[in-house]
DNA sequence: GTTTGACTTAGAGTTAACTCCAGGTGTTAT
DNA sequence: ATAACACCTGGAGTTAACTCTAAGTCAAAC
């Protein structure tokens, strides 16, 4: 796959995705003879990956850690781990306040509708 | 209320304060004859309410566009509802998004454990 | 065989949201 | 009355996360 596609897949420009490999966001691909980036199924997989946990909100620093602890192999698993579990504790924490602010959206909202109803009936009130 | 106080009950800097007020993001605050600010308790509620939407990621943008409309007086009624339904129509949809993020954290995390019994285990069966 | 178009890199520019700084003013303590 | 301190303003600087630009390479089409 080259850059076109896989931006295209993903919704991603193609300035990101190259700005991503560049800060080790995602490891590094593949290029062809012509030094052309060919995007195989794992690299697919990792921008995936990156792209939802950035969506919740999870910093690019942290994610940039996680691929290298990757990139040193089997003694990173417990670092790894640890380090999800961190970045869940926090994503939680976010959620619930999010959750607590859509409460209170929903709250506000409702007494915008009770005070369009009210003003309805004022404007109303001269015709009658 | 002066700034100090302002900013350690909310815990926003000063700077954050001067900052939100001059955008625009709350209504300006009253100064007394030497130009020092006097936040009100309506002030206070500004802070806390803008303070609450800003971290559910309500863009300052759009925040400003809300407390201008309700600078403007009743006739922004249904503008500022429908404004905020919007807002809670995004934010539900983060939060979903959130979750789905936080689901999926959860399972690589319980791999990561397993694999952590998987290396112990190796580890161990020299010692055995 | 040259033009077109998609790709490459390195590095500069942009945006949102602060955060800091310089220079100035007014109140308080010595 | 002068030093210390908290505040003021306007404007510059910072950070994260892109986004754009310039200059160059290569394969394919005409």
């Amino acid at each position: 796959m080259n850059i076109a596609e896989v931006s295209k897949k993903f919704n991603l420009s193609q300035d990101t995705l190259r700005y991503y490999e560049r800060i080790g966001l995602i490891p590094s691909v593949n290029r062809n003879k012509s030094g052309i980036r060919d995007y195989t199924e794992e690299d697919c997989k990792w921008i995936e990956f990156i792209k939802c946990m950035r969506s919740a909100g999870l910093p690019i620093e942290v994610l940039i850690e996680y691929v290298s602890l990757f990139g040193q192999g089997d003694e990173t698993i417990e670092a790894r781990k640890e380090l999800l579990i961190e970045q869940r504790e926090q994503l939680i924490k976010r959620v619930e306040d999010m959750k607590k602010t859509l409460e209170r959206l929903n709250y506000k909202i409702a007494r915008y509708e009770q005070a369009v109803v009210e003003k309805e009936k004022t404007l109303k009130r001269p015709e009658n």
